[in-house]
DNA sequence: TGTACATCAGTGAACGCGCGTTCACTGATGTAC
DNA sequence: TGTACATCAGTGAACGCGCGTTCACTGATGTAC
């Protein structure tokens, strides 16, 4: 008992984020044994798996959370100062979940350039695919004033600037154009966002199989990457 | 008395689009003498008043509108099926409001394609950044099911249609490049919808004026025209 | 023109619900001497 | 080692709230004869 209570209290002290990268895309993990220690950490995975079911957001509530952490609704509050502080810690885990794919997608061997940015918003857009609810937290669709949380702000900035620095990385290679870094990776984040929120709002119907999304969706970057406009020939 | 609902009545058989889109961007028209003929359309009006005032898109409620309406809040079921009914002529108003709005953009004379284009896609974020709940709702933050209501899914897609005759014209032109019309067009809608939801969600933080917004957009956008990549030289 | 009836938009009381938050509390664990 | 005390995570009852929806109703307007 004491040697259990210890070992979930070291866990808590380190980051949720490294070690679970994996978990969260697979199952629950095991429901005992939360409390003194880990509480923090089951209230945002609960949070997650209950957003996972799809149900939309206005299903997430404070007493739903803490009862799948089998614990009272009230206990929350030990951890949280109210509902909207538990929603950031939501949205920052998802932005640091989103980091550590695309870190392994920029990672990657592979000298074709265009390849790896296909790749990367690829990555971008099956993210949101597969964790819809979770990504309108992350994107603002629950009014969640995110100046109030500056960790939240932190993850989000690290996520943008690890495309910015693989922007500048073919910038200095010759492979994309001149101009401000910080434009051009604004434009990728926007055309790949923009058509993560398209498909994930079913403006862009999915009629197919998941191989056709990637196709059309690869066939979208890739236009930004060649420009809209006819070359002079 | 009998002449004044004579004429509401003979108001409600037609859209209301076309002679609101105007009154839409002004104030909220008179409060009085709703009721028996018009109650529908004051309904949409008073919730996108409501949504216009910020406070998100939870704050908005079936009984709050048909308050603002100056009406007990059942009438509205008079008018729609449940509040979900409700929402979908929001967005469905929404849809033709956009629609509106790009046609003028796209009727401007003009021959520089690239400056319409930046136009256009302006004219999309700046109607996001101006009615931003009501976008939510449009793009499915409200989490519509659109395919129960054919209303709104053929107004969604009469406004990309659209922006789709644009590129076909500019490829029929020579101006921009061959292929896919439809993929291109999805990836124009892409970029603005992208830029346009990050400005919303304040990722992209718009320190300065309107004017610098403005910049970063069309820089943006005419990325997506020119390409990412560096020409060969 | 007058009467009887149908239609239908809007009323207001009532329902049950789940919510976020507060409060005084309990009981286990850690710490000082 | 033992005692007294502080800390602190979790409890459970209670609060007030606004919500969507239902129901039987009222009263004005339109229609048939």
């Amino acid at each position: 008992m004491s040697r259990r209570s210890e070992i979930t209290r070291k866990a808590s002290t380190q980051s949720i984020a490294a070690p679970r990268a994996r978990a969260l895309a697979t199952e629950g993990g095991d429901r005992q044994s939360y409390h003194v220690g880990n509480l923090r950490e089951s209230l945002i995975r609960e949070a997650l798996s209950i957003l996972q079911e799809g149900d939309g957001l206005q299903a997430l509530s404070l007493r739903k959370v803490a009862a799948a952490s089998g614990v009272s609704h009230t206990a929350a509050y030990r951890h949280f100062d109210d509902k909207n502080a538990l929603l950031a810690a939501v949205a920052e885990e998802g932005f640091r979940l989103l980091y550590d794919y695309q870190r392994e997608v920029v990672a990657e061997a592979g000298d074709d350039l265009t390849e790896r940015f296909l790749n990367l918003g690829w990555l971008y857009v099956k993210f949101t695919i597969e964790y819809p609810q979770h990504a309108r937290i992350m994107f603002g669709g629950a009014g969640l004033e995110f100046k109030a949380y500056p960790a939240l702000v932190a993850a989000a900035a690290k996520t943008f600037r690890q495309l910015l620095e693989v922007v500048r990385r073919g910038q200095e290679r010759g492979i994309i154009a001149a101009g401000s870094s910080k434009h051009l990776a604004l434009a990728a984040w926007s055309i790949v966002h923009g058509v993560a929120m398209l498909v994930l709002d079913g403006q862009i119907r999915l009629r197919g199989d998941a191989a056709d999304i990637e196709q059309t969706v690869k066939s979208v970057i890739s236009t930004l990457f060649h420009g809209l406009a006819a070359r002079p020939a």
